[in-house]
DNA sequence: GCTTGAACCTCAAGTGGCTTGAGGGCGTAG
DNA sequence: CTACGCCCTCAAGCCACTTGAGGTTCAAGC
């Protein structure tokens, strides 16, 4: 199998792969006139790296998680690293959220404030610096 | 004023103002024998800059935001930046709860199928080559 | 006037996870 | 033998900075 049938059969690009490999994920390949042959352990592989990357594993962390399925670890390790992932999704959602709160009330003040009138401080610009109405 | 001291009045690292100079954020100061000498405006302008960056804007929506007070334009307009910005940051958190809901169905279903016996197949690494158990 | 040390300068490279592009080699069909 | 598609390597670009190397300027103490 040459690489750009690899790709479409996982659905990748084909400089994603080179990339795969060069980060270390991907073991290389033989050689067949200095073109890349894989196999079916390598389409495994690739799929499961982009399995991992869907779920916004790092390319660090599928590493790991590729490592430990091919030494055969139980998969109480990989749940493991799941978990970890689970509390950075629900980190980042709990930031957000705050984030939206705060963008969305800037955006109701400005309009109870400003709309209608020359309001001296828009709460959007808090610096002082715009020129409301 | 000295970089140094514009940079622990507003909150950020030299390097960061810097930065935003070669970004065109900031507008280059004048200088006194090759070093920067920045006055009132130019704190005005980087703190709005943090304002902006805190709220997770990028630096291209910094610039126009920066472009459009300086222009004295109403802030409708700015309001208008800022509510397409509250777009993004909901659609955002609505993929990561998706992503949270995949990730912790994984888990459960992990320790659903795979504790204390020698499951087959384990959900997380549904490539089917994971060892559990 | 000299020395020290902090603060400043520019330029380059690193971060993550790829994508895009340049410039050339290999394989197969007509 | 030519044309075309696929492949190769290497380098740069994206974002928003951070870090580091190697050199200059400033302010204070002696």
């Amino acid at each position: 199998m040459r690489i750009g049938v690899l790709a479409r059969a996982a659905g990748v690009s084909v400089p994603t792969i080179r990339y795969y490999e060069s980060a270390g994920l991907l073991t290389p390949p033989g050689r067949q006139g200095g073109q890349r042959i894989y196999g079916g352990e390598d389409l495994k592989a690739l799929r499961l790296i982009r399995h991992c990357r869907e779920l916004d594993f790092s390319i660090d962390e599928t590493r790991e998680i590729l490592a430990s399925v091919q030494r055969r670890l139980p998969c109480s390790e990989t749940k493991t690293y799941a978990e970890k992932h689970l509390g950075s999704i629900r980190k980042k959602i709990a930031e957000l959220r705050a984030l939206e709160a705060t963008v969305a009330a800037l955006v109701s003040g400005c309009e109870a404030t400003c709309s209608g009138s020359a309001a001296p401080d828009c709460v959007i610009l808090q610096a002082g610096v715009a020129n409301c109405g």
